[in-house]
DNA sequence: GTAGGGTTAG
């Protein structure tokens, strides 16, 4: 940096240099800054006198490399403007890039004009940059539009179009286009591969996922970082703890995010020890933890009980510099709350330098209502619905709070306010994977080309699971119905419809493996326990927060979650 | 000098 300026300096007291000469050497140097200080490089590209498109460029591309910011955006509006220098192709896609990282989906619409006024609209950069804008801002069937009016499609342009549609969990899309892709002729290559493995993670599709994984040892694709990252994860969230590992360890070499990874994989599975064993053996290697590693560390602490031990992770992540995040923050709180620990909690909160967010304030509900300790409940939910009052799930627990006290009366209350101030409930969604398909399941929803069968088969499991003794957990259902019509809503959770799916079109010992989006309730963890035990099948369940896995009659995560 | 990728509490 200090030759660039003792040369900035020396044109700057030679004025006999031409202005052509003095504005080629401050684009060079500008070009050389964007790297190092992006700042001087912005200050210089307004002393060049007539700055050429590239300079504009390098500076975007500066930026880019920076933390996020809107300066690309800016900068195309300067341009936009001054209608000189002319905008080219690699302008648009340095501001698309810009836009889909903010994201900024009504900067990027302009630009997408533009593109078209300036008959850029044909090539494949801009149109790869676009349809990745479109589905980074969750926007997939805009992406998808541009995808499919592209008339020569590259393996950039398929694996874009396959990533959009696996970050939003549309894996029968993303695996459909990655067959589709494969057939067009178009090979796949390790960026491919990672989204889709990501889209079997995030479904959770353990079956696709052991395929995915067949087919890239055949093409040779398994010596990349990313790749085998992405394979740990997906056996992870797969519920497949023992594959992931195996795949850790044959990893010749493993960065920050391949250790975290793994660290989060034993946490969701409530292995806590696993956990803190492999994190002691990143110090070994003297790989430098990031803050998600002290994420899954904290969390395997927490869903383990280990509170003195997550204490001790606390100071020496605040001693190594690393700065507390809000997840950070939850880790702790649930560290406590788990262990009920209420009042650590409550002073751990009041100790924290930012206001907590709306999901700590839950997990302090939460744990009011396993202690019934209402008052402090009704407090804690009333700071919850002031900085959330459109979530419904902050109704439901204050709800389920008077509920476990059999306050029927405040109940009430709370589910009138719910409907006079129009709350929608997240509806419950589980999916299970069928013979390379993920089916899934919304509760109540009886859409299914096979409901027939599932409500039959669901019939008989109520049958004999109340056969055995099994009580319907009827306090958790929320709804102002008779007792009779709760047993049956119980019925209907999205979580037995794809267990009983899963009966129904496996035989043991196949487990049957479901994905939910929320957690799991009391009820519908003692009946897939029952379930489990009657009809000798091993369930896995991955709800919001950790895995299930049902074995005769018993839960792994020893009903503590 | 351009486009697509892996880990994150409840």
């Amino acid at each position: 940096m200090r030759v660039l300026t003792q040369i900035h300096a020396h044109i700057l007291t030679h004025l006999h240099l031409s202005l052509s000469s003095v504005s080629f050497t401050l684009s060079k140097i500008l070009c050389f800054a964007a790297y190092r200080n992006i700042l001087y490089a912005k200050t210089l590209l307004f002393r060049i006198p007539y700055p050429t498109i590239f300079s504009y460029n390098t500076l975007m591309r500066g930026f880019l490399l920076q933390n996020p910011s809107r300066e690309p955006i800016l900068l195309f509006k300067k341009l936009v403007q001054k209608k000189f220098p002319k905008s080219n192709t690699f302008t648009m896609a340095f501001v698309l890039k810009c836009c889909s990282i903010l994201p900024a989906l009504e900067e990027g619409k302009q630009v997408h004009k533009h593109v078209i006024a300036s008959g850029f609209g044909g090539n494949s950069f801009v149109q790869t940059s676009l349809l990745n804008f479109y589905t980074k801002c969750e926007e997939v069937e805009l992406g998808r539009k541009v995808f499919d009016e592209m008339t020569e499609r590259n393996v950039v342009a398929w694996s874009a179009m396959i990533g959009g549609y696996a970050r939003v969990g549309m894996v029968n899309e993303a695996l459909g286009l990655f067959r589709e892709m494969q057939r067009g002729g178009v090979e796949p290559d390790e960026v491919t591969m990672v989204s889709v493995i990501s889209a079997c993670a995030m479904t959770g599709a353990l079956d696709l996922g052991r395929w995915v994984h067949k087919f890239i040892d055949k093409k040779g694709l398994n010596n990349d970082l990313m790749v085998s990252t992405a394979l740990v994860n997906m056996y992870a969230k797969c519920g497949s703890i023992e594959k992931a590992k195996e795949v850790f360890e044959a990893m010749p070499y493993k960065d920050a995010k391949a250790w975290s990874s793994m660290i989060v994989g034993f946490a969701v599975h409530g292995l806590a020890e696993e956990a803190l064993g492999t994190f002691a053996e990143m110090g070994e290697a003297k790989v430098e933890p990031n803050h998600v590693t002290l994420v899954g560390v904290l969390s395997a602490c927490a869903h383990g009980g280990l509170v003195s031990n997550g204490r001790k992770y606390w100071s020496s992540m605040l001693e190594s510099g690393i700065e507390p995040s809000m997840e950070h923050y939850g880790c702790m709180v649930d560290l406590f709350c788990r262990a009920n620990l209420v009042e650590d909690a409550y002073e751990f909160v009041k100790t924290m330098p930012i206001a907590p967010n709306p999901a700590i304030w839950r997990t302090l509900l939460v744990t009011c209502r396993r202690n019934k300790m209402f008052e402090k409940g009704e407090i804690i939910a009333e700071q919850l619905l002031q900085l959330e009052p459109l979530n419904a799930e902050n109704y439901i627990l204050l709800s389920s709070l008077y509920a476990s006290g059999a306050n029927w009366v405040k109940m009430s209350r709370v589910r009138r306010q719910m409907k006079e101030r129009g709350i929608k409930v997240v509806p419950g969604c589980s999916s299970t994977e069928i013979n390379g398909y993920v089916h899934e399941f919304v509760m109540g929803n009886w859409s299914h080309p096979e409901a027939k069968d599932i409500r039959e088969l669901l019939q008989e499991v109520s049958e004999r699971v109340r056969g055995v003794g099994h009580e319907p957990w009827i306090a958790t259902v929320l709804q102002n119905v008779g007792d009779g019509e709760k047993q049956d809503t119980l019925w209907e959770h999205s979580e037995r419809l794809a267990i009983a799916y899963g009966l129904l079109k496996t035989k043991a010992p196949v487990v049957i493996r479901v994905v939910k989006n929320l957690r799991v309730c009391v009820d519908c963890h003692e009946v897939t326990k029952t379930i489990s035990k009657l009809y000798g099948r091993e369930i896995v369940v991955r709800d919001r927060v950790r895995f299930h896995k049902f074995v005769n009659g018993a839960c792994s995560c020893r009903d503590f979650w």
